[in-house]
DNA sequence: ACAACTTCCGTTAACGTTCTCGCTACTTTT
DNA sequence: AAAAGTAGCGAGAACGTTAACGGAAGTTGT
């Protein structure tokens, strides 16, 4: 059988005051005595007395409770990025809630369909890959609930947001490869449709043009952001007769994992032959051989910013969107080393 | 301004009918119309209404949360365990609330002493590594919080337990190395007090002596889990005088990567001349050069199972404990070929 | 035709907490 | 010594939902 826990009642009872006084003492101190407050206190930790969170929940029109909704956990950018939100949700007495939507829309839609906006404070969220309609964030944002998105924004809602610079970071790794003396860029991506993606394809394709480099459509390759996706990518680019590349920009680690696979499987020499780079900056990238030059992100970063700016939002209804971009940072290794 | 979201009452308003009839129209078909039970179901949707679980949860006494406690998320194996529970907590309605401990024995106790027990039906816990004292979960386990623990599992306490086969899965790993011909096998692993290190270093003993090879204390190395841990013990193990291993059992693949990149470093040719084996499977093995062998956890079924172990204690609760081992599996890659 | 069921719905209390208001007793002011 | 203020406390309603009970109609059996 389910135990009963102790609640105020048990408290007011056994000093045989009333609830009220109790609820007082046990937060404010205020319109209550000292020596009274003291008292309740005392028996609070005696009976080993917590908070009923449904109930103040119900009475205050808030849990304390901050749903996290993201495509997966298990790679590094993901986990880091949480861990950050955890670190800054418990420094504030939140808790975080956790839902996965395995990168499927549908999965995310039901999700945050059912979601029981009662139960959440706020959201913070990374849409799924596959997506360019955002009616069902629309409608809770319509509702009320404060939503920041973080990585993969939604770009037509009217929300905080918050992302690492992929402009200027995929700026970087095209101008790093090029000053390395690489000619022929190639870019291996993420699906069209998201913000990220188009943002580092920006950057991919201005850093060409800087250096009066011809942009080739052709050397670009949209799919998933799986290391498997990367040696797919790489079977397409080389499969197709004539014009191979002699670099590739990754548009993450993972791809950019499964390029050097890739190419290490066609016995091509990485950094010497083929340059590859990619972007987040996973340990993994010091423990491949040749170790992955990267863009670092400040994924940890983005966790505490984001949930910062949602505990604003919480805080003040009124608080003005707003979107905070963190810069990245070139990372060089052995990969882009051509001697 | 906050929004008031819509209720049942509402509905009851809208229908001119009592708010307990929409309430029954809502769950159980049961004493209701089925006609009025369409216009309730109608305007529910048309409202947009959605249950609060804060209201539910304090009449019912659950909420439908379950909380899961472990060191951390950035790792392939607790984040693939997290990833089980979640898909089994989300298949039965249950969210997953989020504690991180960092591993720091400290917070572990501040999170499990504050937890307000009334908000969460059930924990799922993976104990902090240097721990020997269990008293904080005893006490909510006394006040009748049902709790499963997995993988680091407290060793002396009446709950249910999760882990995957470390006695055998380590026997197994030694055993290939044997197999495979080294004859001087180190095992770099956790800490002593943990029963996962125990029975990993068990499993190490009786391959050993099944062998008819002497155990040696010395060429055991105790530290942490991480992959820098790796690469001290390694340091620990090759600057003693005179007896140096010519293979290496680490508790873990972040260890082992640590292991194959310190031998490296100190130009030892991994397999050849210094065998290694990890465990846990994580995909780095097969990105690492050599590709690392391995002893392979289900970590997504730990988390599979532990969850619905969990869920099992909550629905009865008199639910007898019960210990679940789930077998582990050799992976042979090259860090463990002579030639 | 009358008792005995059903079917369907509403009233009311309860879950644990907070909040508003008002009351008593004491202290200070004039 | 009366008026005014203050400190400390309690009664009662409210948050949104469910559960126990009861009652008014309609239906069935004899």
């Amino acid at each position: 059988m389910r135990r009963r826990y102790i609640t105020i009642k048990d408290i007011a009872k056994a000093l045989d005051i009333s609830v009220a006084t109790v609820s007082r003492a046990l937060r404010d101190a205020y319109d209550v005595n000292p020596h009274t407050r003291q008292r309740v206190l005392d028996m609070a930790t005696e009976l080993n007395y917590k908070p009923n969170f449904n109930a103040t929940g119900l009475v205050k029109r808030s849990t304390h409770n901050i749903g996290v909704l993201l495509p997966a956990i298990t790679n590094y950018y993901f986990s880091t990025v949480i861990t950050g939100i955890q670190q800054v949700a418990n420094e504030n007495g939140f808790n975080l809630i956790l839902y996965l939507t395995n990168d499927s829309e549908e999965t995310e839609i039901r999700i945050v369909e059912e979601l029981s906006l009662s139960s959440l404070d706020g959201l913070l969220a990374c849409v799924s890959a596959h997506e360019n309609n955002y009616a069902h964030f629309s409608q809770i944002i319509d509702d009320g609930l404060p939503v920041v998105f973080f990585d993969r924004v939604a770009a037509h809602i009217d929300a905080s947001k918050v992302m690492q610079d992929d402009y200027n970071g995929a700026f970087m790794a095209v101008e790093h490869l090029i000053h390395s003396g690489y000619r022929k860029i190639a870019h291996i991506t993420g699906p069209k449709e998201l913000s990220l993606t188009q943002n580092r394809l920006n950057g991919y394709i201005h850093a060409l043009e800087k250096h009066g480099m011809r942009y080739d459509p052709d050397m670009v390759v949209h799919s998933g952001f799986s290391q498997a996706d990367g040696v797919g990518d790489i079977e397409i680019l080389f499969s197709s007769i004539g014009s191979e590349p002699d670099a590739i920009f990754a548009v993450n680690d993972r791809k950019g994992i499964g390029a050097i696979l890739a190419l290490k499987q066609r016995n091509i020499l990485v950094g010497p032959q083929v340059g590859v780079i990619g972007f987040t900056n996973d340990p993994i990238c010091e423990i491949v051989s040749p170790t992955l030059s990267t863009v670092a992100e400040p994924a940890y970063q983005v966790g505490r910013e984001g949930c910062s700016l949602l505990l604003k939002h919480i805080a003040k209804a009124n608080f003005a969107a707003r979107s905070v971009t963190l810069s990245a940072e070139l990372i060089a290794r052995q990969s882009t080393q051509r001697s």
